[in-house]
RNA sequence: GGGCAGUUAGCUCAGUUGGAAGAGCAUUCGGUUUACACCCGAAAGGUCACAAGUUCGAGCCUUGUACUGCCCA
């Protein structure tokens, strides 16, 4: 009885019900004492109370790609599962929910408020980690990971008290990022510069000392003159030489304002001349701690001006803005207003424009950790795939700056450090405290403030292997084999995961990272929901099946680039689904379910049809490349690889062949069939798994299969050669077929000149495939062209065509495809003349190439000529 | 201002030591050939941004120009 397959190809259902089993089998789950090499990725964890989108496919697809071929490999295959607490992002979405209930987190207190959160995390993390099933990720889910949970708590905790206890985290008063609507400190790299035409006001300042009676200095942000405690020039600009020992007077305000002279100052800018607002500017911060200049704050952490900006106070930075602007025009103090482009900084997570802020916050020194991070990378230890993003790297390591790692929120690790009241001791330690170590009062009080997400992220490769402990996971698994991510997350994540990793475990944390680009859409936007569904990829998987989504983000792109999703290289790959179903179920439709699949061994065992050695020859030389694009980490070439393989030479022309010998193929249809669906279970691992279970096959499941390895023993050039050239022959009589409108069921004459006597016999041997699909009827092997002159003509390598069309032939017709197919080959000859009349290039190019060159001038000048002859045979 | 990419068929993109320009989609024409119309067959479509250079030979290497994008100040 013969394998029956379904019509139609039901993903859905199929893909709830694998991915299931394979789960409960326990088939992801490695083991630290297995004697298999590791291969070790984390996943990068999305945000627990975020929703997936296309970049996480994309993300997800290339990890279950790799790791699955290595599973069917044999490494031991470990994929640890995670999401990220997200603290802002996290406590911005439940501050939300209970705004619309009217209440604020002050409202519930720290403790309820914490509780509400963990509430929704758990609710949350739950859909996301489901949706990452449904991508089929091969992830050990046993070993799922939380950055907010227990053991990597305790590591934070560890890596931030050993860091101050080193000297490379401390506390101090800087200028930070502050966006006061997240009412917390940003770090740099959570800051969004925006370009935006805004306005430069150029403002008439006062001048006493000197025989000006004001000087101009320009602005972007009048309200901040409110701060202003100097005035400074460059040192070398002479039109101010004279100014040193005069005093600016402020307007509005009244305050005297000291010149200083200072090499940042652009003397091209404007005047020349610019206001120093130490507290509310980071180049104004600098001339001020170089020149002793005050400190005034005039912005609050609301966004609201100070007590000391006198009538402004209590008043909105923007409505200040205005205030200013007027009042410096009512008092004849502003000369002009210009529109100006600018970059602004704004709140990457609520896009509110950042204010800078003079404020005290935790600091991580990270010049002396960059070193050895820098050198990982430097040494080969960890590797960049594609290697070039190692300069974007090592760009930002040579600039790195101190990292601000406080945040004013609730929602993340608190700061384990305490302050002593009594006698001003800080103490920072792994327990807490009960007494101050110094004055021994228990009136300690716990820094508020928690860490940035990122701190906590950074660990991620060893604290989810249960760091600072020595585990058995830890001396199995890590390093970790790779690491796969955006290239817009390598400095927030993949460098500091490299300081951390080798700051505290001695090594990097991965030995190579593979980095892809973004998805986007034709208009070059990243996707969303709310464009579509193409931009969702769980709607995207409902519509296409998984399989065919993560099909076309395999294939879109080198690595390293954007890439642009529409439907339509969705539905393509869908397409190939189907094709793959459907030649699966005529394959299986004449096959008995006793049947077995034969070993390539046997396989190559065996006598074969043409055809067969063929295909087996074509396989052979697909599985080789694709093996090799994997290595590479080449998913592009290897899906387009694959899917070039199975649709064109395994469905189009061996398939068709094999109609002839349906039974005397079986083995290898089979064998291929069998084989290509473990080729491609990486990139489509729901259909493989399905189809596999249906076929003849040995072992539990396709997910623990042995991947396809290269055989070079199955590689046949000859029969390859002569598949080619009956090949050829074909296409050649169909292309007349069809230019010459000849009616698609008639079948035709052919006659073939040019054959020497053992082409001509396997050309005999295998006429059938001519017969049927070329559709021709008797072949006449003729030993040199006719006269007959209703007939077309072509060439196929060696080899004269000829269709007697004696009746239907449209001999202008004929002659004008004739002249076409002319024209093409004389234009190659022109070329290969020129290149071959060069003496140099003989002398020059490697003797192969210019071999190769001459064999193939060769043979379009005897194509010329038969093709010339053919035109004469129709004059 | 500094850095990094990109510019190849109508669209989206491949193209690995420099040695015959490719795919998918779209287009045109023809097809109910016993798996598949999410299909089959045939075809059309490219001064590889521009300019110089190196070379026997450049989409690929060098330099410059133009435009686009991203990152960092």
């Amino acid at each position: 009885m013969s394998i029956d397959i379904p019509k139609t190809y039901d993903f859905s259902a199929v893909e709830t019900r694998w991915y299931a089993a394979w789960e409960s089998r326990g088939y992801f789950r490695a083991d630290p004492a297995s004697g298999k090499p590791p291969f070790v990725i984390v996943i990068p964890p999305p945000n627990v109370t975020g929703s997936l989108h296309m970049g996480h496919m994309l993300n997800q697809t290339i990890q279950d790609v790799v790791i699955r071929r290595k599973r069917m490999q044999g490494f031991n295959a470990l994929w640890i599962p995670g999401t990220d607490h997200a603290g802002i992002a996290t406590q911005n979405v439940v501050e939300r929910q209970l705004r619309d209930e009217g209440l604020s987190r002050h409202d519930l207190g720290r403790d309820r408020f914490l509780e509400r959160v963990w509430a929704w995390k758990e609710e949350s993390g739950q859909i996301i980690t489901r949706q990452l099933r449904r991508l089929g990720v091969s992830c050990d889910w046993s070993r799922e990971r939380f950055t907010f949970d227990d053991g990597l708590s305790r590591a934070v905790r560890e890596v931030f008290v050993r860091l101050y206890e080193e000297g490379l985290i401390y506390r101090g008063e800087r200028l930070i990022h502050w966006c006061p609507r997240c009412r917390t400190a940003l770090s740099d790299l959570e800051v969004e510069h925006v370009e935006i035409v805004g306005s430069l006001y150029r403002v008439r300042y006062p001048v006493d000392g000197v025989s000006a009676d004001f000087i101009e200095v320009a602005t972007t942000r009048p309200e901040t003159m409110l701060g202003d405690t100097g005035l400074a020039v460059h040192p070398d600009d002479a039109r101010y030489a004279g100014f040193r020992k005069a005093r600016g007077r402020l307007p509005l305000l009244g305050r005297a304002l000291p010149f200083v002279a200072d090499a940042i100052v652009d003397p091209e800018f404007g005047t020349g001349v610019v206001k120093v607002t130490p507290a509310h500017d980071p180049n104004d911060f600098e001339i001020g701690e170089r020149h002793g200049l005050e400190r005034i704050r005039v912005i609050d952490e609301d966004g609201r001006i100070t007590a000391d900006g006198g009538a402004y106070a209590g008043m909105d930075r923007f409505e200040a803005r205005t205030r200013v602007v007027q009042d410096l025009e009512a008092q004849g103090c502003l000369a002009a207003v210009e529109d100006h482009r600018h970059n602004v900084g704004h709140c990457s997570r609520c896009r509110t424009v950042v204010e800078p802020l003079l404020s005290t916050q935790w600091f991580v020194r990270t010049a002396p950790l960059a070193e050895a991070a820098v050198e990982a990378v430097r040494s080969g230890e960890t590797r960049f795939v594609p290697e070039n993003w190692a300069k974007t790297y090592f760009e930002w390591m040579r600039n790195i700056r101190d990292w601000c790692v406080s945040r004013q929120l609730w929602w993340g690790h608190r700061i384990p450090a305490w302050y002593c009241d009594d006698c001003g001791e800080v103490i920072v330690s792994r327990t807490d405290p009960d007494r101050c170590a110094r004055c021994g009062t228990e009136a300690l009080r716990r820094d508020e403030d928690v860490l940035d997400t990122w701190f906590s992220s950074q660990l991620w490769p060893f604290s989810t292997m249960g760091w600072p402990d020595d585990t058995a996971e830890l001396e199995a698994f890590y390093p970790t084999s790779l690491l796969v991510t955006a290239y817009d997350i390598i400095f927030f994540w993949v460098a500091r995961m490299v300081m951390a990793g080798k700051h505290f475990t001695g090594r990097a944390p991965f030995r190579e990272v593979y980095i892809h680009g973004l998805v986007r859409d034709a208009e070059r936007r990243k996707l969303s929901k709310s464009k579509g569904n193409v931009g969702d990829p769980l709607l995207a998987c409902d519509h296409y099946g998984t399989d065919a989504v993560r099909f076309a983000m395999a294939s879109l792109g080198a690595p390293g680039s954007d890439l642009v999703l529409e439907a339509p290289q969705i539905e393509s790959q869908r397409s190939f689904a189907t094709k793959i179903w459907n030649a699966a179920r005529y394959i299986l439709g004449h096959v008995d379910a006793s049947a077995r699949v034969p070993s390539g061994d046997e396989v190559r065992a065996m006598d074969h049809p043409l055809a067969d050695r063929w295909i087996l020859s074509r396989h052979a030389r697909a599985v080789e490349s694709v093996n090799a694009a994997l290595d590479r980490y080449f998913l592009h070439e290897a899906s387009k690889g694959v899917r070039q393989f199975f649709w064109r030479d395994f469905c189009d022309w061996y398939l068709e062949m094999t109609k002839l010998h349906p039974a005397e193929s079986r083995p290898v249809l089979l064998y291929v069939l069998e084989s290509s669906l473990r080729l491609l279970h990486p990139f489509m691992p729901f259909l493989t798994e399905e189809l596999w279970q249906r076929m003849p096959h040995r072992g539990e499941s396709i997910v623990i299969a042995d991947y396809p390895v290269p055989r070079g023993d199955l590689v046949d050039a000859t029969a390859e050669r002569m598949a080619e050239l009956i090949r050829e022959i074909i296409v050649r009589v169909r292309n007349v077929r069809a230019e010459m409108n000849v009616e698609a069921k008639a079948r035709l004459p052919l006659r073939i000149a040019g054959a020497d006597p053992d082409t001509a016999a396997v050309l005999s041997a295998n006429a059938a495939y001519l017969h049927r699909l070329a559709r021709v009827d008797a072949i006449e092997w003729i030993a040199a062209p006719s006269d007959e002159r209703a007939s077309a003509r072509a060439v196929a390598g060696p080899l004269s065509l000829e269709i007697p069309l004696s009746g239907v032939l449209d001999v202008e017709a004929e002659r004008a495809r004739l002249r076409k197919e002319l024209e093409k080959v004389r234009k190659e000859i022109a070329g290969l003349d020129r290149k071959l009349g060069n003496a140099k290039f003989v002398e020059r190019a490697p003797r192969e190439v210019v071999e190769e060159n001459r064999r193939r001038l060769a043979g379009y000048r005897d194509q010329e000529a038969r093709l010339a002859d053919s035109l004469d045979r129709l004059a």
